[in-house]
DNA sequence: TGATTTAGAATACGATTGTATACTAGTATA
DNA sequence: TATACTAGTATACAATCGTATTCTAAATCA
């Protein structure tokens, strides 16, 4: 549950302000009886009364029995980390832990709308004229449809590709964007699967 | 200090590696007796020692008598921050609260040997060829000096431009990555500064 | 061989800590 | 007026937890 549901009392929005404080300065949480001592009350009773009160209005999450159990019920964002995909194995999930092969660290502003964001590394060079060049990082939204024009990832065999999306009314073709290649006719027996549109390029130079 | 200073035994290896993944999953640092139990060991000592042996060696860090008091020396890095410039006002430093316009969070590979590094949103289509749109954030390490070749953000009367950088014996040329464009020749007279080189660029598409 | 280091056990002490119950007082509300 | 809610106090209990001391056993090393 997402807070902002139900209103806080003043008091209960100090604590919780020295709660995300201490969390945030000291990477722990404060105990029952640190938060007393910090309001300077003299029973362990009237800081429980707000941690739980937080608690129960979604503001902080805790576990019982626990020291120092508490935490924000909202993280802070400071980036958004994907996976890197490395070569896909058949029959697995596309996001299984064994087809990963680190971890890309992006500005939230790519993860707009939660979506759901993976990254490859491009090998080859056929779509330098998109400005997509080997050794960059592909930054791709999952899905499983495309509209004509779009770069896509595709699955072919197997294979993860790199390319722009072509669909007329009698066959899909995959075209890279490098004169050098010839672009990709996708025949009806091919086992063929679109799994996400690139939405951003990271390239180190 | 920095860890790696000292060798760590096998166990001491299994016992960090416990704390790290502990922190990462619940934001939490273990109790000694939660290492205990996870090792199924008897003793809290034997967790302890190992404990003791960690924040000696730098690897740990820890609050006395307090519970849960652990930390990692060195914080998990998730991602990292760099100042995105605006308009470079006269007279400030380059990299003054002024001439921010926000954050960009690159993975920690962009940052390798601690370079000092901040963004600049591209304007114009001058280094196309060289795969750097407008909209493209270039990811720039701060220098002064820069070799024949390399792109550069070079600041000409105040205005910041990404180019090429050329150099012979008699003059010093910018040039653009785009045939539309002439290269521009530095004069004597001109107030030209090189502040940094481009070593990735960021592309949202 | 004896000394040192490392790993772990056994046990205990006392402070810390989450929790429970019972109480007073003020304030808002139906 | 009676009721409910919020705020805070007082006190107690038991589990958790960091720490201290003493001990055994194996491995390393000079």
């Amino acid at each position: 549950m997402a807070p902002s549901d139900e209103a806080m009392t003043d008091t209960q929005r100090s604590v919780l302000e020295y709660v995300q404080k201490h969390l945030q300065e000291s990477h722990r949480s404060p105990t029952v009886r640190e938060v007393m001592r910090h309001f300077k009350w003299n029973s362990p009773q009237s800081a429980r009364k707000h941690l739980l009160a937080l608690e129960e209005k979604g503001y902080l999450e805790r576990d019982e029995h626990i020291a120092r159990g508490m935490r924000l019920a909202e993280p802070t964002v400071t980036g958004i980390s994907i996976p890197i995909l490395g070569k896909v194995a058949a029959g697995l999930p596309l996001l299984a832990e064994e087809n990963r092969e680190g971890t890309l660290v992006v500005d939230p502003s790519m993860a707009r709308g939660g979506r759901n964001l993976f990254a490859l590394t491009v090998r080859g060079d056929s779509m330098v004229n998109a400005h997509i060049l080997p050794g960059d990082r592909v930054i791709v939204q999952q899905t499983t449809h495309a509209a004509p024009g779009e770069i896509v990832v595709a699955l072919i065999e197997g294979e993860a590709t790199v390319k722009t999306f072509r669909k007329t009314s009698s066959k899909i073709t995959l075209e890279p964007a490098n004169p050098k290649y010839d672009p990709i006719v996708i025949t009806q027996d091919q086992d063929f699967r679109i799994i996400g549109k690139v939405v951003g390029v990271f390239s180190p130079r």
